[in-house]
DNA sequence: CATATTTGACCTCC
DNA sequence: GGAGGTCAAATATG
């Protein structure tokens, strides 16, 4: 029974918890970063108190970030190569079980496809069996606004191209949701998406979810310095020309979203970042890439397994928008 | 001509 | 059956 290549049902539960909890703290570490005076019912001056609060909360987060690091977290679908630390899990508390089970992976009912019956080609089957496994992917979202001012400031490094394959009609949303996926699906067998929804309210707000991380080189070779034949719209990032037409204008605004800790401390308000947080950060190759602030503490995480091998386990560095599926 | 986007149809899940 | 997600043919773009 737990011969399966994915995780055993007690990592699940766990990892459910974990990132319940892990989702909770990030909400709360938002509110808490959030508006400095807003609705609170009493108002203390007590400025170091909410420093100290937002330190306790971030050390929350980071634990729980932690915690999801060494549980592997996510069930890539190739993991195989990876020496699975699965038996060297805790899973302390063995016997009470959690509320939720499958929360993270759905049931575990057997691997039976549901197979309507004929006109079953391998065509069909590799439908079926990529949404399987497209399901198991890791999945995040941030809610990203892009600034008026500047048009677009893309990220410069902007490694990832994306592919748009489809638009959707959402119930009860204003506006389309469209899809992307990695251009090197095809090639490199890449699996990342991305599904991009802009928010009803402020029209300059996108809801960024994304599924599954870069197993294509853009991930783990940034910029090759010499012949990179693709990538060509990726300059996009120019002067919003008022001679491009607006739609070709909010496609690109869809495509290089700039982050905004809004209300993150006050300094730093706006930066960029790669379409893809996760970033691949292992010192292998001229590893001069992530360079997170030190604030962060989760990328420092240098003894992973294996660096070679494609990892799933990423995580967005920033904000507090965060939410994890 | 090659590659990206559009868009209606199709598939899966709830 | 409806909603969300994906495919793929048609179309656009450089």
């Amino acid at each position: 029974m737990e011969g399966k290549d994915l995780l055993s049902w007690e990592q699940k539960t766990l990892l459910s918890e974990l990132i319940n909890g892990f989702d909770a703290a990030k909400k709360l570490q938002a509110r808490i970063g959030e508006a400095p005076s807003p609705s609170s019912s009493f108002l203390s001056p007590a400025t170091a108190v909410a420093e100290t609060n937002e330190i306790l909360v971030k050390q929350i987060v980071s634990s729980y970030e932690r915690s999801l690091l060494l549980l592997n977290w996510s069930s890539s679908p190739t993991v195989q190569l990876i020496p699975t630390p699965a038996t060297v899990v805790p899973v302390a508390n063995s016997g009470s079980v959690p509320e939720s089970p499958a929360s993270i992976n759905g049931s575990p009912r057997s691997e039976e496809f549901v197979d309507g019956g004929g006109s079953s080609e391998s065509h069909r089957q590799d439908y079926i069996f990529n949404s399987k496994k497209r399901k198991m992917l890791p999945k995040w979202s941030e809610k990203v606004r892009i600034n008026p001012e500047r048009g677009l400031e893309g990220p410069q490094d902007d490694v990832f191209s994306w592919r748009k394959y489809g638009q959707k009609d959402i119930l009860g949303a204003k506006f389309p949701r469209s899809y992307y996926r990695c251009t090197h699906r095809g090639t490199q067998n890449c699996w990342a998406t991305k599904q991009v929804q802009r928010s009803d309210g402020d029209a300059t707000v996108f809801e960024v979810t994304y599924r599954g991380t870069h197993t294509c080189s853009q991930a783990i070779t940034p910029r090759p310095p010499t012949a990179s034949p693709e990538k060509k719209r990726e300059d996009i990032r120019v002067r919003p020309a008022i001679t491009q037409k607006p739609k070709d204008l909010l496609e690109s605004l869809k495509s290089n979203l700039t982050v905004r800790t809004d209300g993150l401390a006050d300094g730093k308000d706006v930066f960029s970042f790669p379409d893809t947080p996760p970033f691949y950060t292992y010192g292998t190759i001229n590893g001069d890439f992530g360079h997170v602030e030190s604030s962060t503490p989760i990328f420092d995480v240098v003894d992973w397994f294996n660096p070679m091998v494609e990892i799933d386990t990423t995580f967005p560095t920033f904000l507090h928008e965060t939410t994890y599926y």
